[in-house]
DNA sequence: GTGGTCTAGACCACG
DNA sequence: GTGGTCTAGACCACA
């Protein structure tokens, strides 16, 4: 369910935060399922439990997941929404990032093509 | 010329390159036109020598830059063109980011919109 | 009677302890009266057995109930003064809260009204 | 100018959040002056680096400090204040408890003398 | 079994 | 020098 790059430069913990969160986005997590615990992730991605914990104290900082010492850690009810707002304001980012394409000389039709093509999945 | 936020979580001297990209890449910066000193650049910008060296060390790697010991760092002739075909790359991260944004739900008029907003500036 | 919030960081079985107490200081529950059985709060309150056991060991080791094997859990003669006693050891906590209050700028005379209203109930 | 009672029940790197709570309060840590490093801090008290580093994540959480990758860690601009705002909130604690000692049978002239000891120090 | 805390010590990027 | 990340393992309270 999760994949783990431990040479990638993004740091493993935030790799594991944004599999959830996207997990979460997709409904593959619905509210109050259980996340597999500290000890069976660490194990089988081959990850230390701490960097798991650590992604999981983010999550729960973000409200999208709620963990009961001794039973497990859940999905919070409303994460979808949650996480659905905070994404609204990447839209700065998308701005951003075109704002560089323009002026690198890439034709505006390339880049709305683009955007078509995600949506259209 | 060149403003830097030390606070920023982005590195002091990615601030830098990405300043002398974007300035590059609007013709404010020309071929073979000089750089302020790493002494002068320090000073101004309250920054550490060596980070302005990092700065350098960088744009030389890509290519924009090219250094004469003892005279100093000058823009290189083919800067410009250099850069957009690298910044045709970035094509990726606005795709990543678009996929995002649907995942969250945002209209798809909404995120053209903010392209040709771009586009017409 | 009692009332169980699982997603609480206060422990189950201290949750129970605790509305034991307060119902011993008000009243409800008088001495040698008998508590619901271990199975009946285990299913009333869809608790685990072995929690249920454990906040009843820790009233039994606090001195408010006893325990006949066979018969049941019963409180203790003398719970309601045992308790009291016991609960004037919380003044620490009042004085170092209300420390901090003060620290933080709240005026004095809002802690007072407080107190105030609390004994006019 | 810190003091870890490593036998606490209350985890080291809470004790250390409060006690930096309580500087910033009575103005001993004012805004933007510098906190010791993540290795003094462990050696002088005796701490695991990542002990100390908890609580700073923490303290950054609550918006309380800024740390900036290899130059130190900083109290925050508005520290006071924003900290200032939280605690009003603990004012509830204080009435929760003043029930229970009411309850208890503890006079309220004890509870107001002591209230009147805190705000007279 | 679970999550939460902690120690001991390592490597990295950054200034 | 600094903070940030990570591994390897331990102990605890709780269910």
């Amino acid at each position: 369910m999760f994949q783990i790059d431990p040479l990638s430069r993004v740091p493993v913990y935030e790799q594991l935060v944004e599999q959830v969160e996207s997990y979460i986005l997709t409904g593959l997590l619905e509210p109050n399922s259980q996340l597999p615990s500290v000890r069976n992730l660490s194990v089988t991605l081959s990850v230390n439990p701490n960097t798991i914990q650590k992604a999981i104290i983010e999550l729960d900082r973000r409200g999208l997941v709620y963990s009961v010492p001794g039973k497990g850690c859940f999905i919070a009810e409303n994460a979808k929404e949650t996480l659905s707002k905070a994404k609204h304001g990447r839209m700065d980012e998308l701005i951003e990032i075109a704002t560089e394409l323009k002026l690198a000389g890439v034709p505006k039709d390339e880049v709305i093509d683009n955007i078509n093509i995600v949506y259209s999945k």
